[in-house]
Order: C-alpha cells, then sequence, then structure tokens
DNA sequence: CATGAATGAGTTTTCATTCAT
DNA sequence: GATGAATGAAAACTCATTCAT
C-alpha cells in the first residue's frame, strides 16, 4: 500500500523481519504506541538494536504497517463471514459476529488503532474507510434488492462501524466478554434501531 | 470528582489557573497528549513553567481533569437538550444533535478523548459510562412507556454512543461538517436500524 | 559568631523567628539539609514563603545559624557536666556521659552536622574545633597536674572526640540505645586504650 | 555485592564504563554527591549524557557503588598492613598507618563517605560495619593470646575507627598533613587511653 | 510585618536513531 | 546481515528566591 518497510533479500533476512514485526505487535498492544519503545521491541524479538532499522525506517513506519495489516486482516475476515449469507440479514449477523471474534482474539491489538488517530491521521482514517467501504456496498445492494431502506449507505456503514466498537468496548474490553444475548441486541439494533413504532 | 488539582487561594491564582487550564485545552487539542509538553502549554498561557506546577501535580493530571471537564459538558448539553422533548423520538433527535454541535464546536478536544484510554482507562471508561447512563435510562423509560421495543437499555445505549462517534468522525472530523441529511440518516439508524422489517 | 540572620524589631518579629527556627530544625533533622524545603520549613513553622526572606538570608544561612547553635549547647552541657568532677578521671566520665545524653536527645539533628562539611567547611571545622577545644584544654591541664601523661593534647582531644562520634553512631543511631556497659567500656578506652601495658 | 550497575558485554563497553566511573569519583570527590551533576561527570568522562543511563541505573546508583567500592578498597589495605604484624601492637600500628595513607591518598572521596549517610543510611552503614568488622576480630583475638584486656571488642573497634576518622579530619584534610608525631599520639592514644594509670 | 503567586534556571532521565565493527 | 555502544535533543519536574500587594 505505502512502502514503508526496507526489503530484506535473503530468506534468513526475511525471518528476522518477521520477528520483529511480531514482536512489535505484542510490545505496541501490551505497552501502546508511545509506551513502547524501540528496544524492548528488538529485545522481545530477539534482535540487536540496529537490526531494527535494517527492516522500518523507524518507530513511526513499523506501527503503521501494523495498523494497515491489521485492517486487511479484519476486513479478511468480516468479509468471508458475510459472503457465506444468503440475505442481508443474515449477512449483517454473520459480519457481526466474526468482527467481535476478531476483537476478542485480538483485544490488545485492536485498542492500538485509536492510537493511530494521532500518529498519522491518514492511515487511521484508512483503516476505517476501507472497513466502511464493505458495510456500505453491502447495504447499497440490500437497498437494490429491496431488503433494505432507501438511506445513505455511507452513513449507515459508519453507524455499523460505531455499533461494533462501542459494543466491543463496552462488553469486551470491559467487561472481559460479550454474552450472545448483548451480541442479538446489538445486530438487533443495527436492523431495527431501538424499536420506535 | 478525583482531587488533581491544587487549589490557588486567591483571585488572581484561579485567574492564573484559568488561564493555563484553557492553553492547556488549547495545545492538547492541537497536538495531542503526546504530542504537546508543558513548556508549549506554559508559553501558551503566557506563565513561567514552575507555574505550572503550582496548580496541577503534572502534565497527566491536567490532562484527565480536561476530559473529566468535557465529559461533564458533554452530559450537561446532552440531558438538556433532550429534556426539553415531549416524545422518546423526540429526545433522541435533539440529543443527537446537541452531540453533534458539540462535537463540532470541540472538534480537537473531542479527539483527544481516545487517547484518555491509554494515559488512564479508569477515567476514559468513566466518561463513556456516565454519558451512557442518560442513554441507558432514557431507553429503559421508554420501554416502560411502551416507546420503546424491550431490550438491554444498556447495549441500547452504547450502541447509540458508537453512532455518534463514528458519524461524527467520518463527516464532521473527516468531511468538515455533517450535513442535514446526514444527521436525519444517523437518526433514522438508531431509530429504525437498516431498515428491515 | 557571623551575622548570618536578619534583625526582627519587634516582640511580634522576635516570635515569628523563632518559630521559623524551630520549624527549620525539625525539618532539617527528619530530611537533612537537601531533602529539605524552604517551603516545607514555612509550612511547618505555619507561616507564608516570604516571611522565611525577612528573617534569613537564605536556607543555607539558617542551616549554618542552626549547626553554630548545636555546637554552643554541646559545649554547654559538656562544660557544664565535667566542671563537676574532682578528678580528671571523673570530668572524662561525666563529660562522655552529657555528649551521649545529648546525643541521644538530639539524635536527628545531631546527624546533620555531618552534612555541614559539604555546605560550608568552615562552619563545620569551627563545630569541631571549639568542642575539641575543650578537650584540649582538660587533658593539658592534667597534665600539668600529673594526672594524665605527657602527650600532645590537641591530638588527645580529636581522639576523643572521634571516640564519642563512632559510638554514639553504632549504639544510639543504629542499635536505637547505648547501655551502661557499652559507655563504661568507652570510657576505659578513652582512658586506657585497648589495654596493651 | 548489591547489583546496581548494568553490564557492557564488550571491551569497549567496559573501558567506557570504566571511564564514567572514574570521572564521577573525581566528581564526585570536588563537589559532594550534590553538588556534583550527571551532567558534569558525563562532561568528565567525555561522553555523552546518555551514555551514563547505559552503564547505571542513576546518579544514586554510581555513588553507592563508589562507596562500596572505597569500603573495599579500604578494607583491603588495612588487613595487608595489619597481616604483616607479629603482635597485637604492631597490627595496630602498621593498620593505623595503612588507614592514614589511604585518607591522604584518598582525601577527597573519602570525605563523600559522609554524605551517604542521608543518601543511602544502609550503605552507609554497611561502610563502617564491614570495616569494623575487622578490628573487631583483631581486639577478640588479642584478648584470647591475654594480649589485650577483656572489654567488648565491638565497642573497642567503634573507638578505633573514631581515633582514626578525627584525627584524619583535624590533621590530613585540615591541616593539610599529619606528620609522624601526631600519628604516634594517636596510635598511643588507642593502645593506653589518656594515660590515666 | 506578612503574604503567597510567580519565576526560571537547573536537574535527572528517556529514547529514537546512527554507525563503526 | 547483524551487532550494540554511543549519541544528544527533549521532556517532566523541583525549588530557592523575588516582589507586588
Amino acid at each position: 500500500m505505502t512502502a514503508r518497510s526496507l526489503s530484506p533479500s535473503t530468506a534468513r533476512g526475511e525471518a528476522t523481519r518477521q520477528k520483529v514485526l511480531e514482536a512489535a505487535e505484542q510490545v505496541f498492544g501490551e505497552k501502546g504506541y508511545h509506551g513502547a519503545s524501540v528496544t524492548e521491541i528488538t529485545r522481545a524479538a530477539g534482535v540487536a538494536q540496529g537490526t531494527f532499522y535494517l527492516y522500518f525506517p523507524g518507530k513511526k513506519e513499523i506501527f503503521l504497517d501494523l495498523v494497515d495489516a491489521l485492517g486487511e486482516r479484519l476486513r479478511g475476515v468480516t468479509l468471508d463471514a458475510s459472503a457465506k449469507a444468503a440475505t442481508y440479514a443474515e449477512a449483517q449477523r454473520l459480519g457481526f459476529s466474526a468482527f467481535f471474534d476478531f476483537a476478542r482474539t485480538h483485544r490488545h491489538v485492536y485498542r492500538i488503532i485509536q492510537e493511530c488517530d494521532r500518529v498519522d491521521p491518514i492511515t487511521y482514517r484508512r483503516f476505517y474507510s476501507l472497513l466502511a467501504e464493505s458495510y456500505r456496498r453491502a447495504q447499497a445492494d440490500a437497498t437494490a434488492r429491496g431488503e433494505a431502506a432507501e438511506v445513505d449507505p455511507e452513513v449507515v456503514a459508519y453507524c455499523m462501524l460505531g455499533v461494533g466498537h462501542f459494543v466491543a468496548l463496552r462488553y469486551l474490553f470491559w467487561d472481559g466478554d460479550l454474552g450472545p444475548e448483548a451480541e442479538e441486541t446489538a445486530i438487533r439494533f443495527a436492523q431495527k434501531g431501538v424499536g420506535l413504532d
């Protein structure tokens, strides 16, 4: 997407790069972008300080790389999940479930996304824009098929992003887990709102 | 709420305290928590470095003070707005409008809330918990009056928080402003979801 | 001795000066010269920061004043005690006892003397020189009267200072108290050394 | 003794560590613990500020390291010296001489020991406890062999520490040097006291 | 006499990044 | 490719002292 990482030319190099990347994900997840230090990442990766700069231009860049990668993975799982559905309602249900599963498995890492807004707003925006794009398209298609109301799909996409994010925040991150009823309620909200008339 | 600031005892002191607080709000809004330095805040306030520590224990504390204050103001405006409504639908509409107005007016500052999660998760959680409380109560009351469906009001509260936050993010912070149609669509979403019957 | 303090002209002023002086003694004793702050002293004295500078030129000066005063008191009690004795042996015994009593009562304050060496070596030296003077004279007199050996009384004076100081350090400050046997042994050492014939 | 320093892994690192340590000894000796700053130490060592923290956790730790090292050296020279003696009297004489030599050569550094009491009382106490231990043992052995009187060797040990310290203070630090007569008198005092029969 | 707000120089410490080996 | 010692700018914070009221 953006050429942020330096290229390894050997297999050994590629392996080192991976070690660093994984260590970074773990350390960033644990301490956040500002709380983490390059020293700590390299220590966790089991390489020397200088090695870090052989593969990444700097702390910022590896962080943004991680965010991009995370976005890609998240889009992958949600898209894959909803692709299996026959109806829009079913797609929404499966999509939300996949999202919550992802957030559950990547608790710490998911939270670092928010820090990205200050580190590089462009990357932050891209993260959510690309994610929203799937939602937008699904809504637009459903509308075309008469399965959903005729409303601006872009707005709807961000509404759904919001529902997912805040329900995950409240139940997954604060409470420890999200039960099936809460998940059901969230999906119901996305489909029928608060239930007015 | 939490005793985080030191006490001035004269009017002059109170005035200085205010100057510093306002400068901090401005600088934090512009550069974020980590990007801002105490030096910068005092420079913006027109006082000496040491003066800062006469009124606040440290950078972290003034930041959290600001977040608490922001939460209080935000709860104030949304509650005031929805109090004027006769029906739940109306209350939601007015509440969202008030929220968007607030976010519009406090763009920069509103964004620092997200940084708070890493600085002090307790304060971050309190910010949203207290906000959600109003929404929860409104939903519960509406349900009791037969105006809303019988669903867990806590989940609904966070769904609404999410809708507000992400629509503000997309339209207010990224696009520059949020038009009436988008606002209308968001409210409609909160009331009827994506329109699935 | 040295004109280090500023002069109060009224009775009220004299009272304030005293309050500050006493607070300083206590705070310095507790935290040491460097650990104590002027703010803390004034707080302990119940006066404003500025008031301090009405009576003392600075932190250093009040500290040295305190050291001088302490020396005067210590010389007073040891001299008074040994004046009551008929023989040199008796005078030594009473002098040491008085010294240990003083150290016992002024544990904390006594220890700040050592810090004085770095703050102002002149004052530190004066403290011990004046104290040694009494010992020196007593030894010289005893020699003249045939009660003590014919040795340089100046050296002897410092040996006795050393015995007192280190026994107090070991037993009073570290152990909590100095029993009569230890005191007796110390005195015996001063009179007969390690017991080599 | 206490793991206070960080580890260099190369010869170059070890060399730098030494440079910093030596600079610290010099600067602390000259200005004392509080008068010295890390900046000054690194400047004297010819390294950058940050380098200091590669080898020592902080100013306090390097200071305490220095005190421990000093104690070890001092114990070494006094023990070595007295080990050569046939009698207790001879051992005392040689031990005192070695002590005075050490103090003469390390004037400045020796004086920083006193500051240690406020910086870390434990380390201060250890310094003298370990030193006293040799004296105590020597006295106990001499008593067993009938060479010295039957008195508490612990008290005697501190008496001798005191004699050494204060005679060094008076003659070495204040006067510039300690002549043989004064040294002789001090030793005589340690052996026979003030000469009371 | 007394106050206490204000000052600003000075201190310790951190850490992303560089570079000789 | 890999190392890890070295850098130095920047940060948060303290505190003796001044001075307008």
